[in-house]
DNA sequence: GAACCGTGGGT
DNA sequence: TACCCAAGGTT
C-alpha cells in the first residue's frame, strides 16, 4: 500500500451530502417504482418540469400494477406535455411486464432491467444504484461531461461510447453505499456546477483536481452536437396531432386532426400514420381517431 | 454511428 | 432572435 491519496469521491461524496438538491424522488421512503418513474420522466426533460407530474403519478399509480391496469390513453394524458410520449407508452408497457412477470417488484438486476421497454444502459444502472443500492456505474450526459473535464481534461464529452462505463466505474469508491452516492454526486455536479454552456468553476469543489482546469480550460472541437431543428419538423406535427387527442374527452373526427396542421396536408397524413404505427394513436371502425385503449 | 423522437426554458 | 440544451432509448 502506498501513501493514501485524496480521490474525487473523497471530495464529491461529502459535497453531495451537503449540497444536493432536495428532489422529491430522493426523499427517504421513495420506492423503486418511484425511482424508475423519475428516471423515465427525466430522459431528456429538465428536472423542473418533472417534479409536479412525478408527484401526481406516484399518488395515482403507487405501484406498477396500478398503472398497468390503466388504459394507455390515461397514461398519455397524465404524461401531458413532458415530451417524447413514446416514453410514457414504454413505461406503461414496463409496468405491465413488472406486474405480470416480476411480482409487481421493480427488478434490481441490470440485465433484467435492460430487458424492459424504455430502459436502456443509463436507466437500468440508475435504478440498480439509486433504488437498490448496487455498486454499478451510472453514466448520463452530466457524468460524461464531468469525467471529460475533470479526468480527461477536455472541454466537452464526445459522443457516448462503451468506454464511458469503465471510465466511470474507476471513480467509484469500494463501499457500495458510497458508490451510489458518488454516482449521484457526479450527476449533481454536472447538473448544477459543471454545466454545459457556462461552467461555474469558481464554485466547483473539485476544481483543484480538475484536469481541464489544470490545462487552462482549452476550448473544444466546435459544436459537439448537431443543431436541433424544430419548426416544420415531423416532431412538431406529431406533437400538434397528439395535443388535439390529449385535449379531447374521447375519439375525434379526422377533420379535427386535419385542422391541427394546415400547412402541409401530406406531411400531416404521414405523421398521423407514423403515430398509428407507434401505437400512440388508434383509429376506430367509424373512422374517428383516439388515444390508444380509449373507447 | 447517426437519425429520429417533444417540449420549453435559458442566454 | 436564434440557438443551445435537457437524468436517453430505439432503430
Amino acid at each position: 500500500m502506498g501513501p493514501t491519496t485524496t480521490t474525487l469521491a473523497d471530495v464529491l461524496v461529502p459535497w453531495f451530502r451537503a449540497h444536493a438538491r432536495d428532489l422529491p424522488w430522493r426523499r427517504p421512503g421513495t420506492t423503486a417504482w418511484g425511482v424508475l418513474v423519475s428516471e423515465i420522466m427525466l430522459q431528456q426533460t429538465p428536472v423542473a418540469r418533472v417534479e409536479e407530474p412525478w408527484r401526481a403519478w406516484l399518488e395515482r399509480w403507487p405501484r406498477p400494477s396500478a398503472m398497468a391496469a390503466a388504459p394507455a390513453s390515461e397514461v398519455l394524458r397524465a404524461w401531458g406535455k413532458l415530451g417524447y410520449p413514446r416514453r410514457a407508452l414504454r413505461l406503461h408497457a414496463a409496468a405491465q411486464a413488472i406486474a405480470a412477470d416480476h411480482g409487481d417488484v421493480v427488478p434490481a438486476d441490470v440485465e433484467t432491467l435492460e430487458s424492459l421497454p424504455g430502459i436502456g444502459t443509463y436507466t437500468a444502472r440508475a435504478v440498480a444504484a439509486f433504488a437498490h443500492g448496487q455498486r454499478v456505474p451510472v453514466v448520463d450526459t452530466n457524468v460524461r461531461r464531468v469525467v471529460a473535464r475533470a479526468v480527461l481534461g477536455r472541454a466537452d464529452a464526445g459522443a457516448a461510447a462503451s468506454r464511458d462505463l469503465a471510465d466511470t466505474e474507476a471513480l467509484l469508491p469500494d463501499d457500495t453505499a458510497d458508490a451510489a452516492t458518488m454516482s449521484a454526486a457526479l450527476m449533481e455536479l454536472g447538473a448544477t456546477v459543471c454545466v454545459a454552456r457556462t461552467p461555474r468553476c469558481a464554485d466547483c469543489p473539485v476544481s483543484g483536481a480538475c484536469a481541464w482546469q489544470r490545462l487552462g480550460r482549452p476550448a473544444g472541437d466546435g459544436p459537439a452536437r448537431k443543431a436541433q431543428r424544430w419548426a416544420g419538423t415531423d416532431r412538431q406535427v406529431r406533437g400538434r396531432l397528439l395535443d388535439v387527442l390529449r385535449g379531447a374527452p374521447g375519439p375525434v373526427p379526422a377533420a379535427a386532426l386535419d385542422a391541427a396542421w394546415l400547412t402541409d396536408p401530406a406531411q400531416r397524413a404521414r405523421c398521423l400514420d407514423s403515430l398509428l404505427v407507434d401505437g400512440l394513436v388508434e383509429q376506430l371502425a367509424d373512422g374517428r381517431f383516439c388515444l390508444p385503449g380509449e373507447q
